[in-house]
DNA sequence: GCGAGGTTAG
DNA sequence: CTAACCTCGC
């Protein structure tokens, strides 16, 4: 079983590359985030028509998730429960073959100081609250997607400059590592113990060609997914193509 | 000796388009309109690479014209003297083995009722009276550029549908026809007196596709070039290709 | 930088 | 419809 996260940055803009990524890859399930698409502009037909199923939530501009998988889906999920109100479509999960997949578009906060800060402290105990519960009810599962949060300086090219900035905040890292406490696994260190894994890369200056990134694209299991799991590999080469997104699939692999 | 015309709508978009039609028809001068870049931001090398010689006047956003040719360019001027401070750049003139050139960008004036029809009036009165100026200098004198002026209703794709219209009133054919009161000759209508010989099509509505456009690019000559005139084409194959131009080349071929 | 949206201009 | 600006978000 393979399975796979990526931060799209306009599906609008990206359904070649998704395409070609997963003819190439052949994944049981692929996440997306930042759709930036509203519900009805979703390219269903592109996906079902190469024998794909989809499940979206779509949002104009911003925000925007889904999931692409080979085999059905089931009990699909919208949104955090403790945040019935909010309009910003982050959260997609279903049932795949047995396994939870949550898809997380996780909100960034733009800095310590900014009222989305606020959100982001919001937001992220409401999806702990969530998983806490979706973790009770299925012991096979998965939660992935865009963290916006880099949990260890090793995820970070200068760890000196980004100290106490967003995405590597100390606060961001407690949160981060509250929902490693529920009983998850960081699958990409849990098979890469050390090393740079970067799956941003800034559009600006550079940044890729350079090699200076963050890694804030997780994926994240519990104990009984972390049993099965093989390998997790970061895929730079698509970050390297033509017109790319900024963020680079992550792509775990289980027996 | 081979002379042509071409609003390129934003040479950077368009230059590869340029530099390959200058490659394919080897004219001995090409002028250009809507140029819509700064002075300075001119690709000069990449003609200057392939053995052109080139003036401008830039402006960013709007308007812009230049003079491509394989032979240098003498006695280059800019703008009407008649309104010495008129930031936007639509006149340049330069003399090419003896033949004055001069390339216009002629105001539009959206609507017969809108403030920029009063510019169009001005700007018209001020052109005219810098092309008589220039003949009195020079014999061999060609004027030649987008003159947003339909001459008459064979030039219009449904006359009466323009009638009185933004192009195509009486005025503003009075203003063309002062032009050629001059002592210009129309250099298409010289050889094709009869027939549609549509320079722009609007983007909107597959307009191309259907035919429907207009004649606003136009060639006029003095009496010693329309002599040795020799064949004028509007070249629609350059209108048909990918990301096109509105305007289609005019080109004329001389003795 | 690269998306998105909107506005202005043709 | 196309292309130029601007603002916004990341």
């Amino acid at each position: 079983m393979k399975i796979a996260t990526w931060n799209v940055n306009s599906l609008n803009v990206r359904l070649p590359q998704v395409s070609a990524w997963l003819a190439q890859h052949q994944p049981d399930v692929l996440v997306l985030q930042e759709l930036k698409l509203e519900q009805d502009k979703f390219p269903a037909a592109a996906f079902r028509l190469s024998g794909w199923h989809a499940e979206w939530s779509g949002q104009k501009t911003y925000n925007g998730v889904a999931i692409i998988s080979r085999a059905p889906l089931q009990d699909v999920h919208l949104g955090l429960p403790a945040l019935p109100d909010d309009p910003q479509r982050r959260v997609i999960a279903a049932t795949i073959n047995g396994v939870r997949v949550i898809n997380v578009y996780c909100v960034n906060g733009e800095a310590l100081d900014s009222p989305k800060f606020d959100y982001k402290r919001q937001w992220f105990a409401a999806l702990t609250e969530f998983v806490q519960a979706q973790m009770a009810q299925y012991p096979q599962l998965v939660l992935l997607g865009d963290f916006n949060i880099a949990p260890a300086d090793a995820d970070v090219y200068d760890a000196e400059k980004w100290r106490g900035k967003i995405h590597c905040s100390d606060e961001e890292r407690q949160w981060f590592t509250a929902l490693l406490d529920l009983g998850l696994t960081d699958a990409l260190r849990h098979i890469h113990p050390q090393g740079a894994h970067y799956t941003w890369w800034d559009y600006r200056g550079a940044m890729f060609q350079k090699g200076l990134g963050l890694r804030i694209d997780h994926i994240l299991l519990s104990a009984a997914m972390t049993e099965k799991l093989q390998d997790v590999q970061v895929d730079t080469d698509t970050r390297a193509q033509e017109r790319p997104s900024d963020h680079a699939p992550v792509c775990a692999v289980f027996q």
